[in-house]
DNA sequence: CTAAAAATGATAACTATTATCATTATTATA
DNA sequence: TATAATAATGATAATAGTTATCATTTTTAG
């Protein structure tokens, strides 16, 4: 028990999310896929993205509305959200000053910058 | 219409933000003062942590759990959060290299950068 | 080929959040 | 100060995103 076995479903959905640029939710994922191939479940896109990070194959990014959405990006990268109409736009320079954000027409009103890890007491 | 009036709760459910260090979520912050304000509404909590967001005051914290947390700090800060139990840490550094934050005993696994403001079309 | 175990599809259950609405509190002004 | 307009509240129903359940199917080790 507990190893991971092949599974077709979780290939096309690896697939997709490491061939897109847009940050895709679960459910465009799933609304995407769904037209190649009818069979597929929502709750078997739920369960891969999620084991798909785990495994650190995709990131997520908890955005300013309510769904997740997902990037199969995992280079360094970080991102700018539309606080308006909810884009998100890849930003790849290496440390992005407020002055190159508002040449490229982004005016930005807040940086959040978040580490992930394990604490003093959870590497024990 | 569309002005904003006087309201004792949200007074209190402010004060509560900006005198916390912890992060707390809609639930924590309406448990915590229901002990004293036993009439608050879990609805008055939403829509004021809402407006409280709009107008600056506090910040989102989109965290890995589910739950949305608050910070009443709205200065420059980053955040450290465990993966494993979900502590969220203040990071005061200026530009917490990797280096320092493992000399906090905090191992990084990754860092989640974004930007939020208005983008090209939303600005006209 | 067979048996064990993991993954799926369908959908029920759960949980965080938002909407609704009658009532209460605030505030401008008569 | 009294009154009228309207914003905010409390209670709770509704919604939406996600997770759990379970019978069936697929994968894979032997």
């Amino acid at each position: 028990m507990e190893r991971v076995k092949y599974s077709y479903q979780r290939e096309v959905i690896k697939d997709y999310l490491l061939n897109t640029k847009t940050h895709p939710t679960v459910e465009s994922i799933y609304e995407n896929l769904k037209k190649r191939y009818p069979e597929l479940s929502l709750a078997t896109v739920y369960r891969n993205v999620k084991s798909l990070c785990e495994e650190g194959t995709v990131i997520v990014l908890k955005t300013g509305d309510k769904k997740v959405h997902y990037d199969g990006n995992v280079n360094y990268h970080t991102h700018f959200i539309c606080n308006k109409c909810g884009k998100i736009i890849d930003l790849f320079l290496e440390e992005p000053s407020l002055d190159e954000l508002n040449k490229l027409n982004l005016s930005v009103e807040r940086q959040i910058t978040t580490y992930y890890g394990l604490c003093d007491k959870c590497k024990k």
